[in-house]
DNA sequence: CTGAAAGCGCTTACAG
DNA sequence: CTGAAAGCGCTTACAG
């Protein structure tokens, strides 16, 4: 029953030839006689054997696995972003037989990580939402270890990274609403402490300027339900008839809002999101918003990651992607 | 800049020990002498040591990692329940120092999952949302790996898992509607080729027939937000004022449809769903549903499948979970 | 309580 | 193209 597993050695014995002939059959080594190659083929699958990977880490300094790391407050972990995230990066690297490991990063610290990257369990690291304080970016780049992030850094540093073009997917919400007939826009921007919250205020102040629109209202939000809810109170008695809202859960916070004080979306005021996540499709009405290609960012991620634990020697990237515009019944 | 990690061979020098003395220090073999001890801890962290884990796996036979394996279809990894799950699994294996491997099935089988436990990369293996006709349980208890599942399997067999009690959460919804003052119970099922779809229909006939009233309404849906439409078309033309809806996603989809009809929820129809999932807050009214105790049903799968690990010789258990009732505004 | 030594299962120069 | 041999960095009986 739980008799050990077949090892090279015994494959070696079987086919009659030395370890490292199985072990250049194993890896695919194209100078292997074809013949020879058969045999220890055919030995192979006779014994079953699946040669075991700490072993072969051992030699190769190679964990084969990258870590992929969350921030511990829940909210990215119970976001669709995350799952999305996920089905990006797998189909890059299963096929590589690269691992994908998953860590929260501990509010003590960011000690998982870094242990798990010191004892050599990780290749290389996928960093998702961090802050501007977040210390592990630099922890890590410093450590030499391959590290990408989902986004850019809020101080300029030398790191990899993937992003959205943020500006140009406000710019889309104010060309749309501007297309619709609004010409007194207003938007409830995100932290102004991070980057996606300044570059979507900038896109979409560079996009109003740009239709000759009068100076927006411009109130800040935190990307949670109820700082979109305390925004749009703000906005009370203000007039405006166009509403971009810096994301869709902001915006389902500002929804009741609006209703309550007697405006109608989108007959009095038009409202654009951004992410297109699933409150977006599921508050009422569904919103207009701006999505970011979050699967094609995350399988670039993988490939920038993949790429640089292979060649540590490579350069830093950052490949930015272009949002889309999705229109629901909010405009 | 990149020099080789130190190992426990340049700590025994610098401590003045034999490699086996900073090892048993490193594992917190407590027979090591107080001084000794020291000794060695000031040497670790003067030379800034971390134990090679390929090479601990190696000889322990332990890769340090268990697998989270979900289907591939995109359903669960977008669904808040998988995060909720990492959540719940996280804090109890990472103070062991286990990593967490996501792995989703690849539709043309499990070669993933079955390669990884055969290169002895993981040591044991939770199984989400596994369908009747699953191979994968059967193939890896029968590998003798240590596997536990998130729900009761179709078919009974040997093997650890954990459960909610469906039928007593399909009875706490029936019970509510009754306090609510129903009279006529009507559900939309799941799936009935699945424990969960199974177990909530019968909860919910055993607890109306159990108060006495007349025979339900019944038709099947299949979990998702389209089939639950379909299902409340069905329900056109007939009189119920009480409905209990297998999953909260099929709820939104019903949900509209009884609106159509011109039917007032809770006014006229009062609805109560299942999962507590972010559909439920998002949709409109919000759903009272039955919620699943996941986070500590994730814990509790971590914890009996690293007991496993570390005694692969322990029986099978099953854990079954009492569901609670969260009363929102449908009811 | 401590150390010398064997061994975990691979890969990879190095000869030939 | 193939094999003998060294070595990756640990743990763990086994003596003492």
């Amino acid at each position: 029953m739980d008799r050990r597993p077949v090892t090279l050695e015994e494959v070696a014995r079987v086919a009659g030839v030395s370890r490292a002939t199985v072990s250049r059959v194993v890896n695919g080594v194209a100078t292997v006689d074809r013949e020879l190659r058969q045999v220890v083929e055919r030995a192979i699958s006779t014994t079953g054997y699946a040669p075991n990977r700490a072993a072969r880490s051992l030699v190769t300094r190679r964990a084969g696995a990258v870590g992929l790391v969350l921030p511990d407050e829940g909210r990215t972990l119970h976001d669709p972003y995350f799952g999305r995230v996920v089905s990006g990066v797998m189909p890059v690297i299963r096929p590589l037989g690269v691992q994908l490991v998953l860590t929260t990063t501990d509010p003590g610290g960011h000690q998982e990580v870094v242990d798990d990257v010191r004892q050599r369990r990780l290749d290389g690291v996928i960093l998702i939402h961090t802050h501007g304080a977040d210390p592990l970016p630099r922890l890590l780049t410093e450590a030499n270890l391959p590290v990408v992030l989902a986004a850019r850094p809020l101080r300029p540093m030398a790191i990899t990274y993937v992003d959205v073009d943020q500006a140009a997917g406000a710019a889309l919400a104010v060309d749309h609403l501007v297309d619709r007939g609004c010409r007194r826009p207003a938007t409830i921007t995100g932290p102004l402490d991070a980057p996606a919250g300044q570059d979507r205020l900038r896109g979409f102040r560079e996009a109003v300027a740009r239709h000759g629109l009068p100076e927006p209202l411009v109130v800040e939000g935190d990307f949670s339900r109820e700082g979109g809810a305390a925004a749009a109170r703000r906005l009370a008695g203000e007039v405006f008839d166009g509403l971009f809202v810096a994301s869709d859960l902001m915006a389902t916070g500002a929804l009741p809002v609006l209703r309550n004080r007697g405006l109608r979306v989108p007959e009095d005021v038009k409202v654009v999101g951004f992410d297109d996540s699933s409150p977006a499709v599921e508050c009422d009405p569904p919103l207009t918003t701006v999505r970011q290609p979050v699967e094609d960012m995350a399988a670039e991620m993988a490939r920038l990651l993949v790429e640089r634990v292979e060649r540590p020697d490579r350069p830093n990237a950052s490949v930015v992607f272009a949002p889309t515009l999705v229109v629901r019944r909010s405009s």
